[in-house]
DNA sequence: CGGCAAAATCATAGGATTTTGCCGGTGCCCTATT
């Protein structure tokens, strides 16, 4: 870390932090990154869930003179960070689709007059040029990303949005920028570097290694096996967990199967209505069940402190994904357990999930539908694209993000579009989209490695580690693996003979 | 990509084999109805 914080500034850092939150001292990382990101540094932060990583923007966003903003990925996620601060008294503003007009109207005339300290907001907002004129007419003394691997993990293919952020903050002057995570490879961190245009920025790594958290895989063929092994492990399990399937209808199935035996067991994914899932999360954060049986739609910003166990019961698609889902057990330091029931066959699902990014066909068709309504009086939005375009929603939009990278289509006001030119050769067409083959190459290498984790006859921390990027484990095993568990009993007991 | 079920084919009439079709996660936002 090459962030050197000066003994005046840490007493000033310690005061405002007992003053604003009443804490006596910092955790690992925090004070380093406060004091990068109040020195008007571009910060990247990638410190483990649950070690108070929110602390990292709020107390510079008090400190320093200007409002900040906070870009977040999930309206619930936004509304637990935004409630939060005005418990403690702050004026927060939320900006997103949950406003109706009025409301909207409100927090724009608060922010105009600098009323918000903190303005809470989405990727989707902040590509409005309009609300980005809104946020010009202040000062901005700090630009947070939260959950900043969202850029590098849904920005391609999912939410295009994501990838425009460093065009945002271009457009609002290049305020200081903190982008925080608790999961990111050499990679990804370089991903969010280059997409939020902070090549400068400085780096808050506290390491990835939780050495309460001990990880095993379970090989199982076939659903009645894994079931069992299931079944197991719950028997023998103490306290809350998640079970993590690849699917909805795994997700209800298996629910349903748990009940079946009478198991308090409760489930979550993204087909549920917003209701259902509120309740379901109520239940599983009360500790009322044993188990909260979900897809990846579960997890961020979940913040109960004493999961005891996560397990994956199919492989999941990446390292990234796996760590970050088991990661959520034992936020309380305490013991808690990874376990991964691997059945080869599952790995099909994840070559699927992959997806393909856009082909020169896809961004030929979402480049003709454009052109076909160049003629109208009024460019079209999105809705009067889809109506006549052959591709999928998400993947129109996508395609469209990625035109107007391009420069081959532009955005007019009021997220209508229009073409720079009237047609795109397929010779062009391939050209660009064969720079998307790189990202696809390293996906399918992604999903590879989690395979060979999964195979994996060593050490299952060392493995990790090392994907993260040759962090050294303390000892020579970790010691809570289910593959050097052994290990070190035999050892223990041949140093006690 | 690959598992599974239904449909089609083969070959010589009930059943086995091959082919085809379908399905699969994550959330903003906006708009039209209740």
């Amino acid at each position: 870390m090459s962030i050197i914080v000066s003994p005046q500034e840490r007493l000033s850092l310690r005061s405002k932090l007992r003053e604003h939150f009443g804490f006596k001292r910092f955790r690992l990382g925090q004070e380093e990154a406060i004091a990068s990101a109040m020195q008007g540094k571009d910060t990247v932060v990638v410190m483990p869930t649950g070690s108070g990583k929110s602390l990292c923007y709020q107390l510079p966003g008090l400190a320093l003179e200007g409002t900040t903003v906070v870009v977040s990925p999930l309206l619930a996620l936004m509304k637990d960070q935004a409630d939060a601060l005005a418990r403690r008294g702050f004026p927060v503003a939320e900006v997103n689709s949950t406003l109706n007009d009025r409301q909207s109207k409100l927090a724009e005339e608060a922010i105009e007059v600098g009323l918000p300290e903190f303005i809470f907001t989405t990727p989707e907002r902040m590509a409005d040029p309009e609300f980005r004129e809104v946020l010009k007419r202040r000062k901005l003394d700090l630009f947070v990303i939260d959950e900043a691997h969202c850029i590098s993990q849904w920005g391609h293919d999912f939410r295009p949005d994501y990838l425009d952020l460093g065009h945002a903050i271009d457009d609002l002057g290049k305020p200081p920028v903190l982008a925080m995570t608790a999961t990111a490879t050499p990679e990804v961190i370089d991903d969010i570097v280059e997409s939020l245009h902070i090549p400068d920025a400085e780096l808050v790594h506290t390491g990835f290694y939780r050495p309460n958290l001990s990880l095993s895989v379970q090989r199982a063929d076939g659903e009645e096996a894994k079931r069992n092994a299931l079944l197991h492990l719950l028997s023998g399990a103490e306290g809350t967990g998640i079970v993590y399937c690849a699917t909805v209808k795994a997700v209800e199935e298996l629910t349903a199967f748990l009940e079946s035996l009478g198991l308090p067991v409760t489930c979550y994914h993204g087909r549920l209505s917003q209701k259902r899932r509120a309740e379901s999360q109520d239940r599983f954060m009360r500790g009322e069940v044993r188990a909260m049986i979900a897809t990846n739609a579960f997890g961020l910003g979940i913040d109960k402190p004493d999961i005891r166990f996560v397990v994956h019961y199919h492989v999941p698609g990446t390292i990234e994904a796996y760590y970050q889902e088991f990661g959520r057990a034992g936020r309380d330091g305490e013991a808690a357990r990874g376990i991964l029931i691997y059945d080869p066959a599952d790995r099909a699902l994840q070559s699927f999930f992959r997806g393909k990014l856009p082909d020169a066909e896809d961004l030929i068709n979402a480049h003709h539908t454009v052109a076909r309504l160049a003629d109208e009086p009024e460019a079209p939005n999105l809705s009067d694209l889809m109506k006549i375009s052959p591709l999928p929603k998400t993947r129109l939009r996508v395609c469209l993000s990625m035109l107007i990278r391009f420069g081959l289509v532009r955005e007019e006001k009021g997220r209508r579009y229009r073409t720079v030119r009237a047609e795109l050769m397929p010779g062009e067409a391939r050209r660009l989209a064969s720079r998307f083959r790189e990202r696809e190459e390293r996906g399918k290498l992604k999903q590879h490695q989690m395979v060979e984790y999964a195979e994996s006859r060593s050490c299952r921390w060392a493995g990790l580690l090392d994907y993260f990027g040759n962090e050294e484990l303390p000892g020579q095993a970790c010691g809570h693996c289910d593959r050097c568990e052994g290990l070190v009993d035999r050892a223990q007991v041949s140093e006690a003979g």
